[in-house]
DNA sequence: AGCACAAATGAAAATGATTTTCATTTTCGT
DNA sequence: ACGAAAATGAAAATCATTTTCATTTGTGCT
């Protein structure tokens, strides 16, 4: 855990939801922290990689990122807002056991996701 | 409805499937066709609009796009080979319904894979 | 402290998908 | 056929993200 990391992550809390890797640099900056856009995204990969931080995708492509409290999960995005739901998914990762073991797979994980609009929106 | 257009239409029902622009300008060159890519993304872009063609990010954020209407389906993806087999989703789709239902969620729509190591690998 | 070596940093350049510009070609109505 | 409008695509621009690489910083050892 290097500083940038530690940087980021103090950010991501303060911001206490979805940010993308450039808003989370400025937010640095305008807070008198020192530090490049490059390290904002070397460290984001990496606690992407160590499971510290959610990384999800705008309907635009751009990743945006957040802390990722619990393991394992999935969510629920508005696709007109971005704000995201936490969503239950052991109807999910049921299915997704099964298939793999109906196929003969090994080493198993998988992806899923859930859009729509929100009720606000 | 253009030429454009319905180049990019025929080329994504011989698809069956997502693909992105890049891969649906490939294809079409190399049956023949004559299109420019910028085409492709006009086509694709107007077709999205008009909700005749599905648009989602991979993970690395690239767009992909489907047919709307094209038979739904998912796959479990071999990690080391790259094959593919189609899988039965319906507990999936059932998942997906209840929860966006169960958080108001309107214009449902999911995005769903499973990796892992096939037999043969 | 002094030295060597590894890790971290960030500016600048590269990358790659997508969009925009703009000049040319095609289509369409009169 | 004529002119306006739409379509086309090559090249340039955009923009998030990644890579490169030279410099700085941290760490262990003497
Ligand atoms: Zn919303
Ligand atoms: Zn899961
Ligand atoms: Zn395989
Ligand atoms: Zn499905």
């Amino acid at each position: 855990m290097n500083k940038s990391e530690i940087k980021v992550i103090s950010v991501l809390e303060r911001v206490g939801g979805f940010a993308s890797a450039q808003q989370l640099h400025q937010l640095l900056l305008r807070s008198g922290e020192s530090i490049g856009l490059t390290s904002v995204y070397r460290a984001l990969q990496s606690l992407v990689d160590d499971k510290i931080v959610d990384q999800l995708r705008k309907e635009d492509g751009e990743a945006i990122y957040r802390l990722c409290g619990e393991a394992h999960h999935h969510h629920l995005v508005c696709k007109s807002c971005g704000s995201t739901v936490e969503i239950e998914g052991s109807a999910l990762e049921k299915w997704a056991k099964a298939m793999a073991e109906e196929h003969g797979y090994r080493e198993v994980g998988h992806l899923a996701e859930v859009f729509g609009i929100c009720p606000s929106c």
